[in-house]
DNA sequence: GGATTCGTCCCATATGGGTGAACAACTGTT
DNA sequence: AACAGTTGTTCACCCATATGGGACGAATCC
């Protein structure tokens, strides 16, 4: 959990700031991104002409765009991790059953990333992308996760990025987290009752391997109007929680 | 298509050589690593503690991994770009009416980079991930590209990345390259008779944009044994063109 | 418990990244 | 067409900083 690295090679993190830049402007010429991060024109495009060599960036029409290879090492680095693999097919049947959206998130860095997202016949539309981070205390996904780490590194986690934040219904207090992490664990499952996105509610199993550590999570979620009572408590939640075993199982014997 | 930069910043290049390196040895430790590249293990462990700080890395029981936030940049980047946006869709549809394997490679750089890849029931399993890199000449996808690309550019292009190559029937000679490409321009669409693979044929239909620029391509592959005679030539031929108008038409009217 | 092996840290050095200014290549304007 | 106002590119200087040797501490393995 070390936070800053002792001797930081600078131009490392200048490189990243110009494609999060970039990303951020969706692509943008030298002058643009020289403004916007307030760093002289010359400087931008040595770093812009580096990456384009280097293939990682593409210029078109004068602009300069994030490049292909970040899919390439994303797709590397998504299919390297032994739950992808093993959980794809079965969120895949998850999605299909329920004809909601079902999802694989994990834990990098104290955040949660979205890993796959499968989409039913009825699946709401999320703005969220693969890869997307985001709070873990703000999410059914995040919250089963959560509640199966060690207490310290919660801990951490509540240190490094705080609780609260946008959502307003987002849990604030350390004490409501310990509340919502106990109930998470006495029933297997995490709720979120619309507490990340207006009408939207989500049930989340943890994965957990061998040794009972977390590895990731997975969820469906879709509109309220589909999400209540019975079927939403009990029935959904089954579900969830079967496929979660399924993949337990694959991931300890493979 | 400026090959070096100028004032190159040679820190970038290290950067990506190693999260390379860490990639062609699915994650490593620092002497690891070190000696991999030839470098000294203080600058490897400076570049690595930087890139984990950053988010780009994690560490996990001592050994680095390349991080989830290149997922996020690759989504990004592919969902930046308009044909993912349209043709995907379209694309599953191909996948699900045919069974077969549904392809879209965009050009970068000069090489092709598969944007996306639909599973019909019947699918063939490939090794290749999404945001692979291929030489263009090898394959269907990659011919119906280079048939409408302007004839400096394909010289370009084969001046940089050459022809031939591992599949022991490419394409060797330019001649070879020109009759090839004319006569995917005659016909409309491009094939691939086990040529990259064995036992491999593939159908591709270039999507072009309101200007006649080429954008991408499209494409169904299968095994021989269901790839053939009439179903191959003419009616998978025909499916693959007909989606590839509907994208067309599509990327110029929104 | 002794000997490797590995990650981490520190510091001196020269290498190379940051910078401004000047130049070139366009774009659009009157 | 000439011009003003862009934006991208190049160059060379100088100080910041990337480099890499070496030393320390922590595991791990005989």
């Amino acid at each position: 959990m070390a936070n800053t690295a002792r001797n930081p090679v600078k131009s490392v993190e200048t490189t990243f700031k110009v494609l999060n830049a970039l990303r951020d402007l969706d692509g943008a010429g030298v002058t643009e991104l020289a403004q916007h991060l307030d760093v002289p024109k010359s400087t931008i495009h040595n770093y812009l002409s580096t990456l384009e060599q280097e293939e990682y960036v593409v210029k078109q029409d004068g602009v300069y765009e994030v490049g292909l290879r970040f899919l390439e090492l994303g797709a590397y680095a998504r299919h390297h991790r032994k739950l992808f693999r093993i959980a794809k097919p079965e969120v895949d049947r998850l999605a299909e059953e329920t004809g909601e959206l079902a999802n694989i998130l994990v834990e990098e860095h104290g955040r949660g990333s979205y890993l796959y997202r499968a989409r039913g016949d009825k699946a709401v539309r999320v703005k969220a992308h693969i890869g997307t981070r985001v709070p873990l205390h703000t999410t059914a996904l995040g919250k089963a996760i959560l509640a199966h780490l060690p207490a310290e590194r919660v801990d951490d986690i509540v240190d490094r990025h705080g609780l609260g934040g946008e959502p307003p219904k987002a849990i604030d207090t350390r004490e409501e987290l310990a509340d919502a992490l106990a109930d998470v664990r006495d029933r297997g499952v995490a709720f979120d009752d619309e507490e990340r996105l207006e009408g939207l509610r989500c049930v989340a199993a943890p994965v957990l391997n061998h040794d009972h550590e977390v590895i990731g999570a997975i969820s469906v979620s879709g509109p309220t109007n589909r999400f209540r009572g019975e079927r939403f408590r009990e029935e959904l939640a089954q579900k969830v929680l079967e496929v979660a075993n399924v993949i337990e199982l694959n991931v300890t014997y493979s």
